[in-house]
DNA sequence: GTTAGCACTCAAAATCATCGAGTGCTAATA
DNA sequence: TATTAGCACTCGATGATTTTGAGTGCTAAC
């Protein structure tokens, strides 16, 4: 059997309908909703066709038809298809002043679900290749040290170092010279044995010092690697067919957690292709099986991204999704760009 | 009528039994379930009169007894009473190793919400009286110099300012030094007019500049003032009164946008009186009516202060609630102490 | 003052009937 | 051959009715 071009049309039919009032659609209603003039009894054979060919689905027998995993997934790429080229007018608001990246990121999620009613997650940035653009060692008090460290696209990230005696401040001007020049440049990963070997050579007397500051920094470069924020999860009510003790409660968890989006950048790594929307059971993450996922990568320089995901019932607007997304992206690489 | 002693001991047990069920508790079971030896006939007489004390209600007629608030209040404020000098054995673990406030406050929230199984919530410090300890200039690239300010209680705080072009070396480290002998323990609102008039007829050249450090300094410690964190939000379905569609959306919403405690903290003023417990209709916000919210209050030095939440069931382990809190404040306390 | 006993109440659960949207199939039609 | 009208059938949803049982209040006896 075919899809041909009438069936096509009635599927779409269908997952429009479906969308938009979240009940089974029947024959009767797509004969008189499309503008193809058929009868019901027409339509209802094309529709047993497509459920064969696994588009659609029965609920229970005597009742409409939804989509199927597969429909909406045809539906999408057709739709992906068709926007590919088109121009979209949205504007995304986006208050660039504040240049703190996890600001901006925060507030990216915000508009997201506000404007979609959908969850919103967002990861920081992957440091994984995240070069250390200075460091700055400041005493704060006689036993500890602030050491502030900037990486490039402007992440700042701070902590705290005890230490056991107030270092003269010719010393720290010194350490701070020093630790500039040895490790300005590098990423986390270049920061190896023999760095530290040669920091330690170079500092007389500060060697424990030394090892401290460098543990801290790893330590907060690599732990907080895959955070992220999250917005609208309580969108998550608006839809029925979500709202089962078990999903709500799971869904949930797994935003607070923030785990979602963090897993998925583990399990799918950093292969980046655009938009990606994974429906239902195509869903890498146990928890989000009864909905759907569409995850976006943002770019900074260098290899380090991160992304923005939307979490919502299968029957989602996706092309308003797709459209604000892509919005984003752009607005959110203007203001990274601008960031270097 | 009195609340005599046999009174107070039924109410007691109706209390116990309704925590741990979530059940209305009928008198057959309070006749078997304490040592008072009585019969269900005498219980339910005296339930009557408990009743008519308004001490319990009955969801409906022939159904068992719930506590009503009044009863609730009685139960706490009696067992706030009776622990107020035992010892608590339960030990809260926290990691102060990480020196860094928000680090600690939010493991803090976590703890609770897992040993509490409540939702909890934690507001960052008041800033209001907060000195600035000092304050470190940077540049970072052409057009963007990093301002950090530390805080008493180590509070960290950083920003970036645009600037149009390079500054030498040496009128960084002028700035520099005047911004700290200028600005050092002044507290936000001591940043008047004529410190600001004095910094910038000082700065000649840099006047500019010297606003916009100014305007990011007291933005950042004003507008965030009110930050929280929360933890253990999915709790709340563990608790079925809770979790009628309404309700849970509607907590669960005050939880996300932490609405909950930043609006208790606005109401109820600084006014500290450690630990404090709003039952249901006590409660000051009209989202948790329904709950109980228990707040404890922690302190660094000079007035500066923040709270902790519980947010969970009427029906709560109130006993508990209260101990862990009491702990955890010790520890934070400890902790700040040791920061200074 | 306490208790046994009993009639009464009422929410929750179970049972049953009805309704109607929607289907699949067949036979007639274009 | 493709389309359509017609009809019997299915089955979840809705709602009425009954049953059940936990729990009460009251009264009379201890």
């Amino acid at each position: 059997m075919e899809l041909d071009d009438r069936k096509l049309k009635i599927l779409q039919a269908i997952i429009q309908n479906y969308l938009e009032t979240g009940e089974p659609v029947g024959s009767r209603t797509i004969s008189k909703y499309t503008d193809l003039n058929l009868s019901s009894a027409t339509i209802r054979n094309e529709m047993s066709d497509l459920e064969e060919l696994g588009f659609i689905v029965q609920p229970h027998t005597s009742a409409g038809r939804i989509p199927s995993d597969k429909g909406y997934r045809l539906y999408v790429d057709m739709m992906l298809k068709s926007k590919e080229d088109e121009l979209n007018e949205l504007k995304v608001e986006l208050n660039a002043k504040s240049q703190k990246l996890d600001t901006v990121l925060k507030e990216a999620a915000r508009l997201i679900a506000d404007s979609t009613n959908y969850a919103s997650m967002i990861t920081v940035p992957h440091y994984r290749c995240k070069k250390i653009k200075f460091i700055q060692l400041t005493q704060v008090d006689a036993n500890t040290i602030l050491c502030v460290v900037v990486l490039d696209g402007n992440v700042i990230k701070n902590m705290m170092v005890a230490c056991d005696r107030e270092l003269p401040k010719e010393d720290l001007l010194k350490l701070n010279l020093m630790m500039n020049t040895f490790l300005q440049g590098l990423d986390i990963q270049e920061i190896n044995v023999s760095v530290m070997q040669k920091l330690r050579t170079e500092a007389s007397g500060y060697s424990t010092l030394i090892s401290d500051i460098l543990d801290a920094v790893a330590k907060c470069l690599e732990g907080e690697e895959l955070e992220a924020y999250t917005s609208g999860s309580t969108n998550i009510f608006k839809y029925p067919e979500l709202n089962e003790a078990g999903t709500v409660s799971n869904l949930l968890y797994a935003l607070e957690e923030k785990k979602a989006l963090t897993d998925l950048m583990y399990k799918e790594g950093d292969n980046d292709r655009g938009i990606q929307v994974y429906i239902g059971e195509e869903n890498p993450i146990e928890a989000t099986k009864d909905c759907t996922l569409v995850t976006a990568t943002y770019h900074m320089e260098d290899g380090v991204y991160g992304k923005i995901g939307i979490l919502g019932p299968r029957r989602m607007d996706y092309e308003k999704v797709v459209g604000t997304l892509r919005n984003l992206m752009s607005d959110l690489d203007g203001i990274f760009k601008k960031e270097q």
